[in-house]
DNA sequence: GTAATAAAAGATAAAAATATCCTTAATTAA
DNA sequence: TTAATTAAGGATATTTTTATCTTTTATTAC
C-alpha cells in the first residue's frame, strides 16, 4: 500500500508517541531498533518528520532525541502520509489513469468508489495517539517483523 | 496501489479483451498507444502475461499479435495481479509488519481488517471480461491518462 | 573553554523499478 | 526462397527507492 519509507515513518511516529515525551526523548538507535528499520535510513525519515515541526520534534546533544507534542498526537495518521508525500496515493486510480473521477472513470471505478472513502477514512479518523494507545494497551504491536 | 508495471498490465489485458479476438489480433503498437504505455516496456509486460498461456496468447509474424481466449476472459482480475507478482500486496500489513494477522496485529489492523476483504473481493469478483464490457458499453475508459 | 553526545546535513552507494534498443525466431505472402 | 512482419529474447540505460557513511552543528556536562 505504501512505500517502505512511509511504513518506517508510520511505525516510528507511533513508537515515539507511545514511548516518548518531551521529558523522556527517544534516540535514533532506540527507535530504529524498536521498529526494525535501518538506522541511518530512519534518521533521514525522522528528519523529514521533524522538518517544520509538522509531526515530531527533536533536540540535539546529550539527553536529546525525538518526541512528539500532545497536540501533534491528535493529528490524523493521514498527516504522516502527507509529510511523506504519499497521501496522494489514497486518491489514485486503481488502473493508473491520471485522475480517479466520476467524469472519466476506469472500469474498476464503479466498484472501487464504494471502498475508496472507507480507506481514506481509515487514515483520517485514526489519530497517532489512538494507534499508540492500542500498542500501549497490549492490543497490537509495531515491532513484529 | 500497484506498480506502474501492473497498471500497464491491467490496462493492456482489458484492452485486449475488449478489442481483440483470435481472428482479430492486436499488435503491440496498437495496444501501447491505446493504453498510453511505453511501447518497448509494454512488450516485456505482454511477454509476462503470455508466458505459459496464463492470461493472453500471442502469434508472431504477419497478421500476428495478441488476443485472449473466451475462457481466459472469465478469469478474475486478481489473476493478472498474480502473474505480475502483486497479488501479495493485497495481503500486506498497512504498517509493513511481516504478516497481517489477528495473532500479531499492528495498531491499524483492527480497523483495516474490515476493509481488507472488500479490497480483495474487488479483484476476485470482477473478471477481465466484466471490465472489458464496461468499457465497450461506454461506461468507462482505459485511455484517459 | 574542552570533551562527549546526539541530531542535521551532505555525499555516496546499492538495489529495484522503469524504460529503450538491438538481435533472434516464427510466420506469412509473394 | 526471399522479403516482410511481428513477437520473443537479451543487453543496456535511466530513474527512483532504499540504504550507508562521513562531516557538521547544537547541546550538555565538566
Ligand atoms: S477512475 Fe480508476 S479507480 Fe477511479
Ligand atoms: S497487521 Fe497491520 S494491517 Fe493487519
Amino acid at each position: 500500500m505504501f512505500s517502505k519509507t512511509t511504513e518506517y515513518a508510520l511505525r516510528a511516529v507511533i513508537y515515539i508517541a507511545q514511548k516518548g515525551t518531551e521529558e523522556n526523548k527517544l534516540g535514533l538507535a532506540d527507535i530504529a531498533k524498536a521498529i526494525h528499520s535501518p538506522r541511518s535510513f530512519t534518521a533521514k525519515i525522522l528528519q523529514q518528520l521533524t522538518a517544520g515541526g509538522k509531526i515530531i520534534s527533536s533536540v540535539r546533544g546529550p539527553g536529546g532525541g525525538f518526541y512528539i507534542s500532545a497536540k501533534a498526537k491528535k493529528l490524523p495518521v493521514r498527516s504522516v502520509l502527507s509529510v511523506m508525500g504519499e497521501d496522494v496515493k489514497l486518491e489514485k486510480c486503481v488502473l493508473g489513469l491520471k485522475h480517479c473521477s466520476e467524469e472519466k472513470p476506469c472500469p474498476m471505478h464503479a466498484s472501487y468508489k464504494l471502498i475508496k472513502p472507507l480507506i481514506i477514512d481509515l487514515f483520517e479518523s485514526k489519530t497517532i495517539e489512538m494507534l499508540a494507545n492500542e500498542v500501549s494497551a497490549g492490543k497490537s504491536n509495531i515491532g513484529n517483523l
